[in-house]
DNA sequence: CCGTATCCTGCACGATACTG
DNA sequence: CAGTATCGTGCAGGATACGG
């Protein structure tokens, strides 16, 4: 055969999960979304619901995830202008892969401990 | 309240998937996975089915995920001596994250050609 | 409250050549 | 076949201070 059926099926499941990756590849941009789902609407509550995270790199990704149709910036005029970030339903199909993702993560320490 | 319930309740999900995130983050790490159970078991089949990854970082990369018990390398004796790369139980139940991850990333091309 | 502005650092990733 | 050896680079991410 000229192209091995491994390497097919192999391109037809890793060329997605590139696409994916590309997207959400990072340290923060996951986390940033399951905060914002999670109910924290405002650029501080943000901030402080993920440890670690510096306001230029917040700033930076929101920018990203807006870009990607992940999260919504609304402005509400008033005194003061009040600035709100949710989630949008392409960013809500999201949740298989936290919850996987979660679900590893937490069999992973388990799977860790016991064998080292 | 002194933390706010949304906060709490973020960490919650955010901590276990920083942990697999840790382990799995990268361009390279779960296309390896997909290759590998795909069947292709020997390291040049590996780096044949994954367009663009290069002998070093494929190096790299295999001897990271053996230490984290994602892959296993099994040497046969013999003329010439044989090695092989497996996966393991652990890295098979990464399988959910990598499906969630496919069916996303097609849905997201969809996504960006209907929107832009 | 919601960010910018600077400056800095490491390492993930890449190109290319070579080896037992 | 299964990798090392060198060399090189961009950018994700971090520290700190400041601004409308």
């Amino acid at each position: 055969m000229a192209v091995k059926k491994a390497h097919r099926y192999c391109l037809d499941t890793v060329k997605p999960v590139r696409d994916a990756l590309d997207v959400l590849q990072g340290k923060w941009k996951l986390p940033i979304i399951i905060s914002i789902g999670a109910g924290n609407d405002r650029y501080t509550d943000i901030q402080d619901s993920i440890p670690g995270i510096t306001p230029k790199v917040l700033a930076k990704e929101l920018k990203e995830l807006e870009q990607h149709q992940l999260i919504n910036r609304v402005i509400t005029e008033g005194y003061p202008v009040k600035i709100a970030y949710y989630t949008t339903a392409h960013s809500d199909t999201l949740w298989p892969i936290i919850f996987a993702l979660k679900d590893w993560g937490l069999n992973h320490r388990k799977q860790i401990f016991r064998k080292v």
